[in-house]
DNA sequence: CAATTGTCATAGCTAAAGTTTATTATTTTC
DNA sequence: GAAAATAATAAACTTTAGCTATGACAATTG
């Protein structure tokens, strides 16, 4: 006996005809037929009795369907349960994000998440990692989305994602031509950076190591959005790195300048943190909840590739 | 949202362990697993915090099982109430049913029935087709188990099932060689029968038709019961026809006995009988349940064979 | 009274869901 | 710190819900 099997009771007890009924269940008559005998043959009653043009319940079905529509009022009252602990979920909520995240992840679950939560006022707001430490130091916000290990004392880390970094190459740039890159193919000073204090400008430079330490760069400009770097290198030459998540609505187009890493890929952890001793534990849980269930699930996989250090 | 997967949902709950639910609800680990994590997804909200050991169910979670409880009690009690309205059958049922089905038919759904009605007290009594008539007639039992169609205004027939006829060969016989048999190969005189008065002996009779209408038996016996026959082709020679359910549980050795008739097989139509205006129809209802669901279901096509006429 | 229409049942097929075994990642326990 | 226990994951397998097409039957209509 299953809850759809029930519903199709109900069906055709309130349409008197099978086809309708089916075709209120958005299902056909054979398949609605097919269950209803099935429910009719495992409790070894009838429920209708066909020969009455339209169909009439049966004695004992008239008793089965009433108690059935109590038993799905019953069940579906378990959805009702979860909507309205969730309208009970009201306050504030102070987020601070880095700006290699922020574009790409918020999009993700930012609507679902204030449709779930219609009483939660959510203020976001874009900061460099060391800056949204300090606010939470401070209580100025309750939660940090930003790149991890970072060994503070301090505040808790709660693991969200691993996200793969990619190459992004000019059309000109002999190592477009490749289908995979090697990390010691990479060049530090060939490449456009963030400005200092982005943790992905740190992560970029661990990855190349030690590979041309002397800057013979001509121009030295240092961005502040991954956009700009972007779009330098489609008009101009070089390269730069691009987190997975930049990556996932590329057009056609934009994808011809992406590149991979060869195994193992160079990958960075993406938590919450709170502030050790923060209290409303439960908002946080959800957050991350509507996070996780919103992102590809690819990137929940911990061992996808190599975790690349921050300073 | 399932009923299995509610059920689930409590085993975990009271069992603060996976597997350990999963075994009290005979599946495995795995299998119970997948159908929480479905449930949790479906409903968007976590039921069970594993990062506690033994697992806790979410505040939430809490309130959805203690929801469930409730809604699978709703649900079992459609079960509840049909055994009730089943204790609540009560009375007598006189059955008139002839020979040739009785031994076979009776023990296939006999117990079944008294099970399922404890309150009702059977009264059966073997008989031919025509005491089983004049005893409906005149309200001496309630229902016949017999051969239709009888053609006979004063009574309703309400057919159960359809039964092929089948042969029985000494193992000296010819025809025993065979793989299946013609109707045209059969004389009517080598033929082991029943007494006048059998429906079964009349339509032996019409099957075999003309075939041999001058009797040159040297010994004449005719037999008030199959079994008798049966062992008689056994042990001496000649044939016999054998109604289909009494050769079910026949063994390897009677197999090699047995023999059918080629395309298409004659058959006889077997109902219930009641007597027009007779009034617990229920009960009677009850009954032909019973017995279609308790017999092998490929003896419902109504076109599996040619039905033979009776007289 | 034959033809049409409306109704539910049946059969064969496909796609999806449920289950299993085998394996892995983690945590607990001694 | 090794062994045991626990739950998640993966891949193969089985079952089932649902679909289309068709059939049987009854009621209605021309």
């Amino acid at each position: 006996m299953t809850i759809v099997q029930l519903e199709y009771l109900l069906a055709v007890d309130t349409h008197k005809s099978f086809a309708r009924a089916a075709e209120s269940c958005f299902v056909t008559q054979p398949t609605l037929s097919m269950q209803i005998k099935k429910v009719e043959k495992e409790l070894n009653v009838l429920i209708f009795d066909r020969s009455k043009k339209p169909v009439l319940t049966t004695d004992i079905g008239r008793q089965i369907i009433d108690q059935a529509r109590i038993a799905l009022q019953e069940t579906s009252r378990i959805k009702e349960l979860i909507q309205h602990q969730k309208n009970e979920i009201k306050g504030e909520l102070r987020i601070g994000i880095i700006p290699t995240l922020s574009p790409y992840l918020l999009p993700l679950f930012i609507t679902k998440f204030m449709q779930q939560y219609p009483d939660v006022n959510l203020v976001i707001e874009e900061a460099l990692s060391h800056t949204i430490i300090h606010k939470l130091n401070n209580d100025l916000i309750d939660v940090g989305i930003l790149v991890t290990p970072l060994n503070n004392r301090s505040i808790i880390e709660i693991p969200l994602f691993y996200e793969i970094f990619k190459v992004y190459f000019s059309t000109s740039h002999p190592l477009n031509k490749k289908e995979t890159i090697d990390i010691s193919e990479l060049n530090i000073n060939d490449m456009w950076l963030l400005k200092e204090g982005h943790c992905f400008r740190s992560q970029a430079v661990n990855i190349c190591g030690e590979n041309g330490s002397v800057n013979t760069n001509q121009l030295k400009f240092e961005s502040g959005s991954l956009e700009t770097l972007r779009r330098i290198v489609e008009k101009q030459h070089g390269y730069t790195f691009m987190p997975e998540l930049a990556t996932l609505d590329f057009n056609k187009e934009q994808k011809k300048y992406l590149r991979e890493f060869s195994n193992p890929q160079p990958v960075r952890e993406v938590s919450l943190i709170i502030h050790r001793g923060y209290m409303k534990r439960k908002l946080i849980d959800l957050l991350k909840q509507e996070i996780v269930s919103n992102i590809p699930k690819e990137l929940l996989n911990k061992n996808r590739g190599q975790l690349v250090n921050i300073d």
